[in-house]
RNA sequence: GGGAGCAUAGCUCAGCUGGGAGAGCAUUUGCCUUACAAGCAAAGGGUCACAGGUUCGAGCCCUGUUGUUCCCACCA
């Protein structure tokens, strides 16, 4: 065996950054993190929400890593097998974007490249970044199952995505059409409505006179986008607006283009707004195509790919758009036809990944999975409750969205993605859906077959990763064993992308959901409140913050305090309070270590009244973090850890110790150092959560231990270390050395200076109060204790105190000034008087005594009794002191 | 237009199923008390946004108001 480390070759200050790399390593190595299966035995599974390879770890991810590797290390410690399967995704259009702009610095573009070119790039880097994120999740200390890792391109996947996608399009749930879609003019690839980011944007509303066929003055439209006009092939008037009832049917001319074009009359016209009259653009507006669709108007589309005027937008071709919209405000004022411009403001749709690229409405021919079967049974299965989402009130987002939702386009027009198994012949135009390459058409018999260009939507992919990472569409041991998992851990501004999504995909692929809840937190902000975000520039890297203050200090900082499902601001201050608990807790071990050297355990019989105390408040910290863990509730549980290690563990019972160790050999002496070791080891079983790089090391000094902390058991609250009474009485000494240190601060008494304490017990309290000098001694700086019995045989010159337990008299001899301690007392006196007037109102009201819980009448009673026992006393020792003035 | 969150000490935030408010940081005072000055002890500081209601009792539940943040929808 390793011989030990005792406290005195500690250093004086715990160290994070020479020990945290060494620990990981020994973890994994050993295979700490491998997930088992055990028969018969419920594991617990987390799947990772898989970081997109583009970047690096940002203090989001770091908020992930904690609130996943909290509940993972809990459950593993609780001894249930458990499983974190971690992995990363392809992130199609966000890591395609950075490899083209990488790729444009040097002077090269994805059609000089080609396609093949193109992805052997993109798998390089692949290697490169998705190897990094995966390394600074190891520097937080994630405890996953590194075995497992996956990626959503690998060839598992890969075939889950084909399986699935042939499955969906055989049921008829998957189809391509030409429908109106978002198009991203930057990407040059059709968006999700999910991917559309809406911004509010100050604009005009121009009004532009359509001049009516037969000379007449036709018709003023009111329209934000005056440069798609030129692709209007109609005007649209509410059916019930006598203004126009005499043009409805007739023609009116296009400006700059010359076209007859027809007015229409439809219901989706509001009379009130602008004109009432509506310009119709079937190719870049879905309301003005639906309306088109019912009144067969001509669909023209006027933009290229990248957003520039085609072909159909006659002179206009090859303008920018914000061009020609210049272009065409100019002319049609030349032409006498604006006839005027107001302020609008109005909200414009960006592309999710180039903040500044406007979304364009566009007809286009992509693909589509049908949403409404698939919809239904994931909002069921939540209302059933088979998904719990905690918080609650993230549901309701939930059924929103999925209530209303609209087809998912899943084609993109990229190249670094999951290729779309579809092939057309091109000899009989024939289309071909596949699990396997086709070589010849099943049609024709020819061989002329081509695949389609484009990819899937990245989160299709992802939107399987609770099944296809354990092995689906085999039916895999890991799949029968770990699915559907235990709990899903995520921010809420995922929801409609990826969680959403993961529901119905594993009801309609495994028949089940995929998570018992889903935990859903907010997001990490700056210390000002404000998003973190690149163009910010406000960003905080957490592996400079590891490097500073240590891992578990991040870490920390990140759950103490945080309500579930509330963004919380990242903030230095927080970090180094966590960093100077992380402190607390190592100098508290190095003090135990200092004074234990050898495991041995305690006897009952032989535990004097401090023991009982802290025992007592270990169980009770216990029962509450365990509850706390069980909840989600980490900012809880994180918060009663801390507060039981410093202000109970160090601040009273470290230091109630020390006259004990400081004494003779002997019973007390032996049964307060396996105290001291007890509950040091549980509590840092119940902090390893939260801090697993500190626990884990100094468990390593602990006498007697072996293996690693992160496999011990979590400790469970016995009923036999609960004593009540003792813990009651331990507070009343307490309350006595704090009164005592009040005192002393208030007059000024010289910390050196010690004094001698009299103590006049109440009844029941003189053992206890006996048993309490040393602590007396010690910790309030008394020289003498005298425990009288006789109240009258207090005499001179005295501060004094009542408290629970007695009157306790400290002379002061000169120090003390009557009438300042008169006022002091008498201050006091009137705040007993109040609160005995509060409770006695209670009691004397008949609605209280007869409907309030009749413990908790009991208790107003005792408490109102105590006050008039202390206030009579107070009284008395200010009428004494009167008289002696 | 629809929905949600938040409003508590100077600042940042906790507060479990209703039983008389807590922490961290900051402030003031005193301490190198042999685990820790990244520390110890003591102190000050709150009409729990506002107005009603339910209740014996409301920071907590209900209604409304104000302020603020966010999500969804997208009337051109």
């Amino acid at each position: 065996m390793d011989k030990k480390i005792t406290g005195a070759d500690m250093a004086t200050r715990f160290n994070p950054q020479e020990i945290e790399n060494e620990i990981y390593q020994a973890w994994e190595q050993a295979g700490a993190f491998v997930a088992h299966r055990e028969e018969g035995k419920k594991p617990f599974t987390i799947v990772m929400p898989p970081p997109n390879i583009t970047g690096q770890l940002h203090m989001g991810h770091a908020m992930d890593c904690v609130l996943q590797d909290a509940p993972v290390r809990y459950h593993r410690m609780k001894g249930d097998p458990t499983l974190w399967l971690p992995g990363t995704d392809h992130a199609a259009i966000a890591t395609e974007v950075k490899i083209v702009e990488a790729m444009r610095k040097e002077g090269v573009t994805k059609q000089s490249l080609g396609r093949e070119k193109f992805l052997e790039r993109a798998w390089q880097w692949k290697k490169e970044y998705g190897g990094r994120i995966v390394n600074q999740q190891r520097r937080m200390g994630v405890s996953c199952d590194w075995s497992r890792e996956r990626f959503t391109m690998d060839d598992g996947c890969s075939r889950a995505v084909r399986e699935v996608f042939v499955r969906l399009y055989e049921k008829g749930l998957i189809y391509r059409g030409q429908r109106m879609i978002n198009w991203c003019p930057a990407c040059r690839s059709a968006l999700s409505d999910a991917e559309v980011v809406y911004k509010e944007q100050a604009s005009h509303l121009w009004h532009i006179r359509y001049p009516g066929a037969d000379g007449s003055e036709g018709v003023v439209v009111a329209t934000t986008r005056p440069e798609t006009m030129l692709g209007d092939t109609g005007v649209a008037v509410n059916p019930a607006d006598e203004r126009y009832t005499d043009l409805v049917g007739k023609k009116v001319i296009l400006p700059l283009m010359n076209r007859e074009i027809p007015v229409v009359a439809d219901d989706y016209v509001e009379m009130d707004f602008g004109t009432g009259a509506v310009k119709m653009t079937p190719a870049h507006d879905p309301n003005d195509f639906e309306v088109a669709q019912r009144h067969n108007l001509e669909i023209i589309t006027v933009t290229n790919d990248d957003g520039t005027m085609n072909e159909n937008a006659g002179a206009y071709a090859g303008m920018d758009p914000m061009e020609c919209r210049k272009r065409v405000v100019a002319e049609l004022e030349e032409l006498g036809l604006l006839v005027k411009v107001e302020d609008y403001t109005h909200n414009v749709g960006f592309c999710y990944r180039h903040e500044n690229t406007p979304v364009e409405p566009r007809l286009s021919e992509q693909w589509f999975v049908k949403m409404k079967p698939l919809a239904e049974p994931a909002i069921q299965a939540v209302r059933d409750g088979k998904t719990k989402f905690v918080p609650d009130r993230f549901s309701k987002i939930y059924y929103n969205w999925m209530e209303n939702i609209r087809d998912w386009c899943i084609s993109r027009q990229l190249w670094w993605g999951h290729r779309i198994p579809a092939w057309y012949c091109d000899d009989c135009g024939e289309m071909i859906v596949s699990r396997e390459d086709p070589t010849v058409c099943p049609k024709c018999g020819k061989a002329h077959l081509h695949q389609d260009e484009d990819v899937l939507d990245t989160w299709f992919s992802s939107a399987l990763w609770p099944f296809s990472t354990l092995g689906w569409p085999d039916n895999t041991e890991d799949l029968k064993y770990f699915y559907p998992t235990s709990m899903l851990v995520t921010g809420y501004d995922i929801i409609f992308f990826w969680v959403a999504r993961m529901i119905f995909s594993g009801i309609e692929n495994m028949g089940e959901t995929p998570f018992e809840t889903v935990l859903i937190h907010g997001l990490v902000r700056d210390e000002l409140g404000r998003k973190m975000s690149k163009s910010l520039g406000n960003g905080v890297d957490p592996l400079e913050v590891v490097n500073e203050y240590g891992a578990d200090a991040l870490r920390f900082s990140l759950v103490m305090g945080v309500s579930p499902g509330n963004d919380t601001r990242y903030s230095r201050d927080k970090v180094e309070s966590a960093r100077n608990f992380a402190n607390k807790v190592w100098n508290a071990s190095r003090f135990v270590l200092m004074n234990v050297t050898e495991r041995k355990a305690f006897e009952t019989t032989k535990l004097e009244i401090a023991d009982k105390w802290i025992l007592t408040r270990l169980q009770e910290a216990v029962r509450s973090v365990s509850e706390h863990m069980e909840d989600g509730d980490f900012g809880l549980a994180a918060t009663k850890i801390y507060d039981f290690a410093w202000s109970e563990f160090c601040d009273w019972y470290i230091e109630l110790s020390k006259s004990r160790l400081l004494g003779e050999e002997g019973e007390s002496k032996e049964t307060v150092k396996a105290v001291l070791l007890y509950v040091l080891e549980n509590l840092l079983k119940l902090l390893h959560p939260f801090m697993p790089f500190l626990t884990e090391q100094v468990y390593k000094y602990l006498p007697g231990s072996e293996g690693f902390l992160m496999l011990q058991r979590w400790p469970e609250a016995k009923a036999e270390y609960d004593f009540p009474e003792e813990e009651k009485r331990m507070q009343g000494i307490m309350e006595i050395i704090r009164s005592i240190r009040n005192l002393r601060s208030e007059m000024n008494v010289a910390p050196s200076r010690r004094t001698r304490l009299m103590l006049v017990p109440a009844e029941g309290w003189s053992d206890t109060l006996r048993g309490g000098e040393g602590y007396f001694k010690k910790l309030a700086g008394a020289e003498s204790v005298e425990i009288i019995t006789d109240r009258n045989a207090v005499s001179g010159k005295n501060v004094s105190a009542v408290i629970a337990a007695g009157e306790l008299f400290i002379p002061l001899g000169d120090l003390v000034d009557f009438e300042k301690e008169i006022a002091r007392l008498q201050k006091e006196l009137d705040n007993l008087h109040r609160e005995a007037e509060r409770a006695r109102g209670k009691l004397s009201n008949p609605g209280f005594v007869a409907k309030a819980p009749a413990q908790l009448v009991a208790q107003e009673k005792e408490k109102l009794e105590a006050n008039e026992a202390k206030a009579a006393a107070l009284e008395n020792r200010i009428a004494e002191l009167k008289e002696g003035l």
